[in-house]
DNA sequence: GGCTGCGGGTTGCTATAAGCAACCTGAGTC
DNA sequence: GACTCAGGTTGCTTATAGCAACCCGCAGCC
């Protein structure tokens, strides 16, 4: 995606321009899993060492990753999630939960998100208005909201 | 992405895989706003037309997108969204909300989802379990599922 | 029946970015 | 001071996105 798309203002499109490419999500579920090195990215992702070493630069400069070294010995680092990066659960969730529907179906899902102390499995995920009760997709409508600019009040702009 | 990544068992990189590119959610979100055409997808987004023809086909194929023939005048097509394809309604309003959160912020969200009779405001996402009680992100682990091979129980395996 | 216009593409060229292998560097260690 | 290891960088090759030009079937017009 080279053309710009700095100016959109679709939500979709900029949270695409944050994370660049895949390799940005499946770093952040690495992350996830608890995977904070350079040498654990590279290994469990088999990602090329200058794609890597741009991503994790790119995340750091987008406040997804802080950087921190190791009072190890050696030259070592971390890499870890900002609360920022953490909000990305959500985005991985739904992704996951669309493959395990549509990907593996029958077969049953690879992985599962389950509560640690009860054991409750994560099954789905839902919309909710402010006071958190349930609102179902199918009877939403999109309409402008109060950071798009009067003069562009048209839904996926760009350019 | 050259590397396969077909067989892993992460369902983000299987999502990934079936996307191809941000195009591909871009061309989703612009679906839910009502587009259908050719030539809409081509100046809503500013796509050049052998990456569109592409991606449309390639969704075709993936069951994400249905391609029908108009009875209007001329050579025109609709491409409609599938149940596989509105399924990916989430993982879309997963990434709108990270942007209105972490991109847009204090500007407040460019766009927002509403329940047409009641005007309430989609505000999050919630994962909930089985019985649609809601489950709490930060107190969750990741363990095998029934459909992860027992050969290869590890999470995120590549390759 | 030939001309024009439009939707929906295809083809060919160029520029960007990914993949891969080789090399580098600083810190510890024997 | 030679060796190892983490964490990169450099340079080359290959794949893909972007762009412009062209094409093809259909309809309307005359």
């Amino acid at each position: 995606m080279a053309t710009s798309i700095g100016e959109t203002y679709c939500g979709v499109a900029q949270a695409g321009e944050r994370m660049g490419d895949w390799w940005t999500l499946l770093i952040v579920r690495d992350a996830f899993f608890g995977k904070r090195r350079f040498s654990e990215f590279e290994a469990s992702l088999g990602i090329a060492k200058n794609v890597l070493s741009d991503r994790l630069r790119a995340m750091v400069e987008h406040g997804i990753l802080e950087k921190e070294r190791l009072a190890e010995p050696g030259q070592r680092y971390a890499y870890q999630l900002t609360k920022k990066g953490r909000d990305l659960w959500m985005v991985l969730t739904a992704m996951r939960l669309w493959s395990d529907r549509w990907v593996f179906g029958e077969q049953g899902p690879p992985l599962v998100a389950r509560e640690h102390d009860t054991g409750r499995e994560v099954a789905a995920l839902v919309a909710v208005d402010r006071d958190g009760r349930p609102i179902e997709p199918s009877k939403l409508e999109w309409v402008p909201g109060p950071g798009l600019p009067s003069t562009r009040r048209r839904a996926g702009r760009r350019r």
